[in-house]
DNA sequence: CGAATCAATATTGTATACATTTTATCACGA
DNA sequence: TCGTGATAAAATGTATACAATATTGATTCG
């Protein structure tokens, strides 16, 4: 047998193997995903390959088909602007939350440093490849330490997984490489938007400070709509496969 | 072998079996499930146990141990009660959609049938345990109803897995059981609100019918409050059980 | 020529054996 | 007495064999 690799377990190891596999595009919506072939793609054994399988229709991604087996899921223009918005509806709530059961200016520092290395990066204009890059680790990082501030287990766990879809999405993305001359605006709107919610959260102002996140959803849904009407570099985006072609 | 029951999956009976284990109390929170015990308890063989744990663990109620196994998770109150507000703002925005989306009369059809034979129920002063179940069957058809009606399968998607935590907590049960005087008052609220999100989203008023759903939501927490100040029968009610003693 | 049926094949569902890790127990020594 | 270490038991992780089901293709009949 050929050599594995015991750091992570074997479902661990499929798991991302076939998330990869889903989200590069070699796997295309509506496809059916044979086990078979998922034990010689990823390298594990059937059992770990079906955890995996199961992890990842829960996590949305794969869609259990009545006969049996799983198959990549397709998603509309639509589905994807309401996950952004859901997310952004849910992370609205964590706003308010952090605001209304407040938070030490301790707490709040890693948020701000956040900011201030995302001003950083949105100095440069253009915005490199590279820099945008970091961008969206920033952003990402910053999205999930707002969402700490909760203080609520249950929302954490369910913005974690209301995020599976916006994150597969393209939208920002996009928006960098067709280097459209709306996409910086776009980065310096969103930035405004943090800024905003970090004072409210401070000023214990709950309902500013959830108002604040689901408008930085519904910019998010525009960037989306934005960069679909401009699909110039699309094919460079896998995760764009998991749109269906023909939409509503 | 014993006899197998061919009609379900060993799959989908494990995990039947198993919700039943932790809901019903049989298996504490904090506690470590075993795979062997829960192979004897359920009937099936490892592999599809192992597939039901996993699936009951993305559903919330169990909890991936570190050094391997799952145990059953605790919540805390706030827990639960933070789980009601994220799944009344989720439907808040399922009510919004609807109505921004549009709903024929067709489709309200069924809703406004929910809302006469809860209204028929609660003409009963005060209401009998038998009516009050029916009341919490309607209820729930009523809240699928309405989220079916925002056209976003993400959203009723999130909102289903939102749900799993509200409906094991015991708020209506209690309630009811405790016979306080405030039941009956609340359940007549509750019911006024759902009269009120069907106007507003046959008159596509998206965020009364938001505005109105997140306030059933508040009415639920405050009768959750109310009920855990009031154990009188909690005994009664095994998912309580859920819930750690020692809470924030 | 098309549709239906049956057989062959492939794929999933289930069970179990094996390997590895974790955990409990006990003995020994400080 | 307490802590530490080794050993044994138990539990999980993994792999694979077997059973049942679904799918495909070919053949035959209308």
């Amino acid at each position: 047998m050929a050599e594995v690799d015991r750091s992570v377990s074997q479902t661990v190891k499929a798991q991302l193997a076939l998330r990869d596999q889903i989200l590069s595009g070699s796997l295309r919506p509506g496809e059916r995903i044979s086990e078979l072939q998922a034990v010689e793609t990823t390298g594990a054994s059937r059992t770990p390959v079906r955890m995996a399988l199961v992890r990842l229709e829960e996590e949305g991604l794969l869609e259990a088909i009545p006969s049996g087996g799983f198959m990549v899921k397709a998603f509309s223009e639509r589905d994807i602007s309401d996950s952004i918005e859901l997310r952004g509806t849910l992370e609205g709530l964590a706003a308010r939350f952090a605001a209304e059961r407040g938070v030490s200016a301790r707490e709040l520092e890693p948020l701000k440093e956040c900011l201030a290395a995302i001003d950083e990066l949105l100095r440069q204009v253009p915005i490199s490849i590279e820099a945008f890059s970091s961008y969206v680790a920033l952003n990402a990082r910053f999205h999930a330490l707002l969402t700490e501030l909760s203080r609520s287990p249950p929302l954490v766990r369910q913005i974690d997984r209301a995020s599976a879809l916006p994150f597969a999405s393209p939208s920002g993305f996009v928006m960098a490489q067709s280097a459209l001359p709306e996409a910086q605006q776009i980065l310096i709107i969103g930035q405004e938007h943090h800024r905003v919610v970090i004072d409210a959260i401070e000023n214990r102002e709950g309902a500013r400070a959830e108002a604040i996140m689901r408008e930085h959803a519904r910019l998010a849904v525009r960037n989306l709509r934005l960069a679909l009407r401009n699909r110039t570099h699309l094919d460079l985006l896998p995760a764009l496969a998991l749109i269906k072609t023909a939409t509503d």
